[in-house]
DNA sequence: GACGTTACGCACCGATCGGTGCGTAACAAG
DNA sequence: CTTGTTACGCACCGATCGGTGCGTAACGTC
């Protein structure tokens, strides 16, 4: 971070895009917020809706979501326990922009996605592509 | 994944949101993907215009990247060694698309972000405000 | 012949991520 | 009085992530 060198001052500065990158980097935090796009939601009904998660990690979640100011909790004084969790403004603006960008990209590009990760699957590994392409004398 | 409750289908069925999310799970890859929008670069140019990746992290990234279908890579018969990578169509999709939207987002509620962040950098720890909201009773 | 450059590979390592399992405080229902 | 429910906490664990350091094949330069 202390070193700049010409060229790095381009993206490193545009370290605002990993600040919004990084919402994305752990991998139920998307999931949580479309599954509160519908409205407020109790932590069971997230876990179910969600589907997959563990109760842990569930936790860690949206405590990543309360900190950075996307989700609301709501605490009701009841037995058991009523714990409703909710998007912020800022969630919401990120729901239906970004997020909202990234489905209609998976519906339009989705297939091309998968296409492309099958084809490769394991058929080329880098070094042998290397070794036929970068050093064709070989053999 | 072989439990499917009623909610559950919900979101577990839009696994194709998470395999668009995926795309910007690693660090490192939203960041190269930028760094090739402006054309081709050489590997080494790469490197330092993204500032502070790993050499090594550098190559698992692209090889993601191309395992995505994300980018293209050519290598010429020289010495040195010559590569170039650039980005594909489904690669500058992604980027004009939904990157360019959280570009966007960013630029409008970076700030709120931020100051989220902050407000709450460590002054209330989840345990601590359990105890006072959901427990009133106490103390 | 020693040295530098480029684009890798490989061994090793600490930190983080996500999962499992178990405990608990509060009350309501049987 | 035992059992169930909800929303957590905590201890532990294997897998993955990203970083460091070192080696290498090919060739151009001095």
């Amino acid at each position: 971070m202390s070193n700049y060198e010409s060229h790095s001052y381009e993206l490193v500065a545009d370290c605002r895009l990993r600040a919004a990158t990084d919402l994305f980097a752990h991998t139920w935090d998307p999931v949580a917020l479309a599954a509160l796009r519908t409205g407020p939601r109790r932590r069971r009904e997230l876990r179910s809706a969600i589907g997959g998660i563990s109760d842990k990690v569930l936790t860690e979640t949206l405590h990543r979501l309360l900190a950075n100011g996307l989700v609301n909790r709501r605490a009701y004084a009841e037995a058991p326990p009523r714990v409703e969790y909710s998007l912020t403004d800022l969630g919401e603006s990120l729901v239906d922009g970004p997020m909202r960008a990234l489905g209609r990209w998976t519906l339009e590009h989705g297939d091309e996605l998968f296409e492309a990760q099958e084809a490769w699957h394991g058929r080329y590994r880098l070094a042998d592509e290397l070794n036929g392409d970068l050093h064709p004398n070989r053999a």
